[in-house]
DNA sequence: CGGGATGTTGACAAGCCTCAAGACCAGTGG
DNA sequence: CCACTGGTCTTGAGGCTTGTCAACATCCCG
């Protein structure tokens, strides 16, 4: 199942306009040299204890970092758009694994590179601020999963993915119900149940097939994330 | 009810042996300047959104970081048991806030200092790596609150207290029942019910009061931890 | 047109929460 | 020394949200 194969090489520099072809803030001034990586649906990127020898950034497609229990139980951790960086990890080994949801390409640099360019203490810190957004999003899903209810949960994801998919209101998403579920703590018919509530209430409208989420009533959304205010 | 006054300066600094009155990794090499702070039960140490202005390392004492919701409904994301380092943070905000659990004894450095000792390399690593230990925490726990039922959460915090409090099986918890459910995602009458079922078991025992807590059985602890292989 | 993956919906069950009563404990003041 | 008081902890009964299991609908792709 696992597709892993280099066909061409990109420099990704200055001046490299595409907000998707460039390794985000931390390349503007390095060239470093990165490697396009195309991963069919449901490919492995790594797993779990990996040792962490590359770091990615999602040129198209989506991905999901995930952690397993033994008995097939899955926590979503974080999905991955184009653009984002991924798999950059301190430690030696990948804490999560990390799987295309849909065929991806990947631009992928090795995580040596990175820590030649983090000789210069600008590139450390933008470096560092990547983790500090992980650990932002961990903390601020720590209060989700923890206090939430399935309603106040799906209303999040619909616009935390409004904010990052960033085309005012139209969210194709690439991945399943499952894996919604599988992010926000819950079954994946309780997801189906709660978006078909939404749906009777004019707050979402579905565009052709099921993914595909238009949001006709953002207010109300962002009332349903919050807890409701009693009087 | 907030207690906060600077009673004592102490030079954290090179050689200085105990491990409770240093400022941990980052110390070594730089004579940082410390204050102890006592803030009582319950005193808050700073609020959700307040500006980061200190850095503060446990002395004596337990801490709880917590994110709140409006209806009261209450996520701890650690707790900072003595030696811990806690309220470091890049942005200029904290995202937590953090309360005194018992009566505690904090050293306090300013981040100014602690920025001005990153100057060095070394420092920065350091200090970064508090940050990614903070995400494989919050990760950790993300899977915990998102997938694992209430015996496994509960086994799970004594096994983690077990290792942070490092007595050998003897738990004097410094947290109520609430504060260990509002960390775990649980009611307070939940885990006293799964800590009494523990008991009956024989796992744990309690030595005297409800918050000394002894492992009995930590093989069977762990085994609970994990889920149950069905054949 | 057929088959497999995905999504929806229903009926029911289970785990955890809510509410409530009482036990226990520590600190306080008589 | 002891009763009082407030906070914490335990335990029970019952309800609710969410999970489980199953059937069916839908879509995609050959």
């Amino acid at each position: 199942m696992l597709v892993r194969s280099a066909r061409s090489v990109t420099t990704i520099g200055k001046n490299n306009g595409q907000r998707i072809t460039q390794f985000g803030v931390i390349d503007s001034e390095y060239g470093l040299i990165g490697t396009n990586d195309y991963f069919l649906k449901e490919a492995q990127i790594y797993g779990e204890g990996d040792p962490t020898t590359y770091v990615y950034q999602v040129a198209s497609g989506a991905v999901r970092s995930c952690k397993l229990l033994s008995d097939g139980r899955c926590q979503i951790t974080a999905f991955h758009l184009p653009g984002d960086i991924f798999g950059y990890e301190l430690s030696a080994t990948h804490p999560t694994s990390a799987e295309a949801i849909v065929d991806t390409t990947l631009l992928t640099a090795t995580k040596r590179s990175l820590q030649q360019a983090a000789a210069n203490a600008d590139v450390v810190r933008k470096l560092w601020d990547l983790t500090a957004a992980k650990l932002k999003h961990a903390e601020d899903h720590l209060l989700l999963l923890g206090r939430k209810t399935a309603l106040e949960r799906v209303a999040a994801f619909l616009i935390e993915m409004d904010c990052r998919l960033e085309r005012s209101g139209d969210l194709p998403l690439p991945m399943r119900r499952r894996d919604i579920g599988d992010y926000l703590g819950l079954t994946l018919e309780t997801v189906s149940r709660v978006l078909s509530a939404l749906h009777d209430e004019g707050i979402i409208g579905f565009s052709g097939h099921a993914r595909h989420i238009v949001l006709r009533d953002r207010d109300r959304l962002r009332m349903l994330e919050l807890p409701a205010e009693l009087n």
